[in-house]
DNA sequence: TCAAAAGTGTTCTCCCTACACCCATGG
DNA sequence: CCATGGGTGTAGGGAGAACACTTTTGA
């Protein structure tokens, strides 16, 4: 019998933190799910996440989880929705903050600790527990809220990339095509990129120039605000 | 003796909710406050807010906490962030979903039910009880994100208003001045305004078209997403 | 007769868009 | 020699910003 040593003379809800977590690999975004080995939901797929503790805000919990059951880090991560139906959880009264995470997957290869940890294509999302089908079309929305305003490639890209490469990100993002040339334009506009003198062939055609990211720049814009438009 | 009876294997911590209620007024931006009587923070002025019940979402908690200690009602009401510093309440581990909340308040005058609340213009801010300094600056910054994309100008403003009057509701807000001719052509651009056949005499100088809001083209542009640049 | 408030229109400029040309490589 | 991919430049259109004229009233 398990003891309860911790009484309200109110009821108290659960609070829990879920990380959405956005990577992007092979030209395809693509988010971490962990599978249910437990009921409610046993064999359904989840986003990571768990119980708040009595000693750190959700953002510690949330980076406390995402390290405890991936074994993944990450710069960007922050809260967008607080997820609090009276229902969403058969077993009692969970009120759940939802986090969006993201994480350059060409450094954390490997990295999904949890052996019931995988990434899934974005057209590929097998059913999902709880309610966190819809927590991760709110998160999509935000993460496409979130790009116009910030530089997120940051976040997402590796250290050295092509315009392509960017560009594809964008285009995996929003779902839309856009101009080859206009997209360099726009993004060389805004002085945030540093262009290198190394060089790759992306294709046996032709060699293609690197770029990184200008953090300097990035964090001035961040500051004064700024709009990317599409 | 206070009796405890709601008992759980770990810690649960309270959850609350809080709501920055913004009006406007005499060309003033304005939040409406509540005085605490009770320790903590006694005298000091605070977010109208409260426990959040087992059988509601925090949304709704928030809109029965509005009603109970107000009287108001609002159309819009949305939560921008869940506060979750540990230390944050001196009493008990409390998390806070924060609201962010319109009124017209040409409709609710005398509608602040609570004898001990008030409207602050946005510059005669009191010392306020908690974290709610910092919640009312994110209040501020979600509503001047908002304004970019919503017509909030549906909430705050009376039925029928003058282009100057919703000017003005915009520069108190966004904290800016415009150019009367470019800020119409805006507006109007956007076919969310119908002039009436009514004028008024803002000033003895010379009468003025009142408007109201279309709110047919409104939800229609909501639904495509618009952006309106300042 | 003049100042103040409100209604309306024009021009300039810049940025976004669409689109074309050049060059280098591998087959 | 030609198809493919990538680097660069140009013309047109639309929307925002700057700005001026007119009308009406009260002092």
């Amino acid at each position: 019998m398990e003891e309860k040593n911790y009484c309200y003379k109110y009821p108290h809800p659960s609070v829990t933190t879920d990380c959405v977590i956005f990577g992007y690999e092979d030209m395809k975004l693509k988010v971490l799910l962990i599978e249910r080995g437990l009921e409610p939901y046993k064999g359904k797929w989840a986003f990571p996440g768990g119980f708040v503790k009595m000693d750190e805000s959700v953002e510690e919990g949330a980076r406390r989880e995402l390290k405890e059951e991936t074994g993944l880090e990450t710069n960007m991560i922050e809260q967008f929705y607080c997820f609090s139906d009276p229902q969403r959880d058969p077993r009692e009264r969970v009120i759940s903050v939802a986090f969006l995470a993201l994480v350059k997957m060409s450094e954390v290869h490997g990295g999904d600790d949890a052996a019931n940890a995988r990434w899934f294509n974005l057209d590929e999302i097998p059913q999902l527990a709880f309610d966190h089908d819809r927590m991760l079309r709110m998160a999509l929305q935000k993460l496409r809220e979130r790009i116009h305003f910030r530089p997120i490639g940051f976040e997402l890209m590796p250290e050295k990339f092509t315009l392509k490469q960017l560009q594809m990100l964008y285009e995996a993002i929003l779902d839309v095509r856009f101009d080859r040339r206009n997209f360099a334009k726009k993004m060389l506009h805004f002085d945030i990129l540093t262009q290198l003198e190394e060089t790759v062939w992306p294709t046996p055609k032709r060699e293609a120039y690197l770029y990184s990211f200008n953090k300097e720049k990035y964090d001035e814009l961040k500051q004064k605000g700024f709009r990317l438009e599409f």
